[in-house]
DNA sequence: AAACGAATGTAGCAATGGCTACGGATGATG
DNA sequence: CATCATCCGTAGCCATTGCTACATTCGTTT
């Protein structure tokens, strides 16, 4: 009978790599924006933004570039690579449809705030243009 | 000039225990649904559930039942106390209310259950006021 | 050029959540 | 009541993301 069970449509498997893949994508997203700001992107500038120690923030940035997503020599600001500004430019405008959508939903921008940083990574294609759809 | 960098809303910080805490969040719902269709919910059950093995699950339900949201004798299936089944229904609940939404946002049953999933454990209870008042 | 402070790297620890491999417990069946 | 399949626990491995403590490099400022 035990094969009654549904399994979740979203496998647990891969809960190790799907939250890696969203480290990856806030990671972008903070480069492209603390570039766009100030100029250049230091790993200093990342551990304030996310609020971790600069170790934590080395470790991951060393990680992206295997990933191909970013790259840095040491002591170097952190820049990215073609494939990571195309992902971060993604993921902006997502995070930016989603933000829109709640405070046109109705919540204040503060908690729009919030959930969005932690919704984006959740939206789907679908789900995505299902809330451009709403905001027009 | 690097105190102008703007934190995140959501503290980096907390990632680690943000994670523990969607864990025992879906941990929860999932012993809910399992004893509610099966009468019982063993650590199989919660296995092929989430599609992990039967180790990682009875990691975690030793660590819910530290977290005093579940508990299990040895060989013996697994049950929710108080705490937990107040979590589970509160879990649910917005589950519920979040799947509606995309459902009557205009996303396919599939995807609204996938992102739904997702998306539910950063929904503020700001967000979810406004989830219901459009479902109305 | 030396020295100092800020930025970055490295070593090594903990918690969480994946896994395989192995062994013990339980319960059904002969 | 002995056996056997299924269920579950333990040991021990890896990856990710936190941390502190210490070492190194860079750039500025004497």
């Amino acid at each position: 009978m035990k094969d009654k069970i549904k399994a979740r449509s979203v496998p647990f498997s891969q809960t190790r790599s799907r939250h890696a893949s969203e480290t990856a994508e806030d990671y972008v997203e903070a480069v492209m924006e603390l570039i766009e700001e100030q100029g250049e992107c230091r790993v200093l500038d990342l551990a304030r933004y996310f609020n971790v120690s600069h170790v934590t923030v080395s470790r991951i940035v060393k990680r992206l570039q295997d990933e191909n997503l970013l790259h840095s020599k040491p002591y170097k600001p952190v820049e990215l690579t073609a494939k990571g500004s195309k992902l971060a430019k993604r993921v902006k405008g997502r995070h930016e449809v989603v933000l829109a959508f709640l405070i046109k939903l109705g919540v204040d921008k503060a908690n729009a705030e919030i959930d969005s940083e932690g919704i984006e990574h959740h939206v789907g294609s679908q789900t995505l243009a299902a809330m451009k759809r709403f905001l027009k």
